[in-house]
DNA sequence: AATGAATGAGTCTTCATTCAT
DNA sequence: AATGAATGAAGACTCATTCAT
């Protein structure tokens, strides 16, 4: 029992190391040899506890999924209006981003590896479904109950608040010049999704789109 | 006397093959003999017209983003309010999108290989700050004018806007099963910015959540 | 005629100027889009004048060794002794090299293309016969005469003579730094040859050497 | 635990077999599979010991100057006269050829490759210097001590020894058909350095032709 | 369990040569 | 006769993976 502690936590520190390097010098640019230099173990140890290179890529993520799965459905205080519960699920995401920062430098490394592997062997569209599904529902009781819009459609929100997940993620690993941008852009989320940019008396400016 | 040849538009027709197999099988995946051959010519022709694999990403992404940049300058009428041209650069920026299904369906192998490649030839830097300061500029008119609200700070905004349309051009490409995600969003995005997600009398209910 | 007369001189220009490239970045580096530029033609030009890329190196060298063997045979006075006519040959070899500097230069690559081609179209044996006949023949009468020592053999020292105008040419490529080392040469090979490097009295000196 | 190797002993193993091939085929037509075939190794192998593939012809090349340094040096004998001394290493010169008759075919190779390489890692420069200063030295202590000709210049003569052994070398190559000049070469060079090649009493005749 | 030496399939890239114009 | 666009065979080099120790 001790042994298996040992390999799990060693494989998690491989894996960690291994991310660390891909962040800085990305997934395909980093080789084996620079892993387990990275890790301080041999090359081929490696691969007594990783089958090949992007099970690495895919072990990290599936936690971090996983993790973005517990953490959002415990900020989720069943008592909470859907509204309240959206929100906090926002604010979670932002927190998630910042707590796996080395995560997030990786993203299209990994999307990139999960959308041209041959073995499906990537659950991405899973975890879509799952967190679109989750959303979908919440913005249904959030209509029924009268706190949201009737005029959204809930599946294409859930879809457009996951693309706003994905832009933030993609788009803070290029900025880390600004200092991150993460911090201001916390208010700027909440304020969009509560009520838009415009200002309160949006009455006849929205009418007026232009096809 | 010899053979003439439109170098420009061969370059052009070579890449835009090369991007469909890029799309289709990934960047890393296709090889220069792919490549050729999908473009029908030989392996060493490639050679004559790009320097390396490299260059042909960089180079039809240079196009897609002048193609960005220009369309957007193209749909904002001097005479429109702030909103208003806000409101037509998301709108273009969606058509985008849908124009340049290819490209942005190697978005990721394009910043994957930006974020690593040892010569910094890649502007993306460019192209976010350029986009940052036309949103920035926008949104301080618009609050100027009373349009916005005053509450969001002009570049988070803009940094917002901008991960946006990146999330949804990532996104984009896994949901291709959905048939499509994109017809469907494009309401909700106007309608998240021009009065977000929650139905007109939000009144206290967000004050809670904010930490 | 006058059109045959053009087409050889081209040819000697093209030869001319590729030998002139060779030098200054090898004949291995040299590629024949850079022999088309320095010769001011088109690539496919050089076809028309020479079979392949070694035909240029076999076609400037046989005029090297033509030119040497004319001249060498130039400079020798049928009415001189043997001992005038091998000092007018050494003479005449170092000046050839001074003429001939850039084909010098690519002595190495020559030698090295001509050791390993596998048509074994370089006529380097023959050169090599044929100056070392010419040597042999003139070191007999002059032993014959009288005039050269005894002790040495013919052949021998024939072979030596090539290698030591070999060896100067070959040098003299890596030596440019120097300023030139023919000019101080010329009067130690004359001294070498003449009466060697001992002074005068040589005696008992050259009996004691060890092994 | 893992496999142990002696990594100096293989790399030479390797560079030895790398060189008798170049001497057979040339550097130039021997192709990295050609070498590793040679030494029994995989192709990849190569890389684990070598940086590319001059760099085998660098290694190999190191080894033979530092063989010919290190050999020059040992035959000197400090208690001789300078003559002697000067005679020693003409002897070791030519016994050096025999014993590196592999390397002296690639020497072509070699100068080739140095001249031309874009990195100035070649030392050939400090070689030459090396031994010119050597014999330099040498040259004006015998003529201090009247044992050399005064009217040589030392620097000349140093480089007319170097170029007379880069010559053998050079010309050795080509002349393997004939069983090996090099024996019959040994006398005749010494007779050259000690008294020239002309009879006891040259007198007046050499003055003649000066020019 | 741990290792790193060995490997060769795979890849990009080069460049002499051809040939349609 | 002249050209340069096109080519693909050839070659150097990489690197994930294996396996003997």
């Amino acid at each position: 029992m001790p042994k298996r502690v040992d390999k799990q936590a060693k494989k998690e520190a491989i894996a960690k190391d291994a991310i660390g390097l891909f962040r800085s010098m990305g997934y395909h640019r980093a080789r084996m040899a620079d892993i387990a230099r990275a890790a301080g173990i041999g090359k081929g140890t490696i691969y007594e506890y990783f089958r090949d290179k992007t099970e690495i890529l895919r072990f990290e993520f599936d936690r971090y999924f996983e993790a973005f799965s517990q953490g959002a459905l415990g900020v989720l205080q069943p008592d909470d209006t859907p509204g309240r519960q959206l929100l906090a699920l926002v604010e979670f995401a932002l927190t998630h981003v910042e707590a796996w920062r080395d995560h997030c430098a990786v993203y299209m490394d990994y999307f990139s590896e999960a959308r041209t592997s041959e073995e499906q062997l990537f659950s991405l569209a899973n975890i879509y479904d799952e967190m679109r599904n989750l959303l979908k529902r919440l913005i249904e009781k959030g209509q029924a109950g009268g706190e949201f819009s009737q005029e959204v459609d809930p599946t294409a929100t859930a879809d457009l608040l996951i693309s706003l997940y994905d832009g933030v993620v993609l788009h803070d690993v290029f900025d880390r010049s600004h200092g991150g941008t993460l911090s201001g852009m916390r208010s700027v989320v909440i304020r969009l999704i509560t009520s838009g940019l415009f200002s309160e008396k949006p009455g006849s400016q929205t009418g007026g789109r232009q096809t």
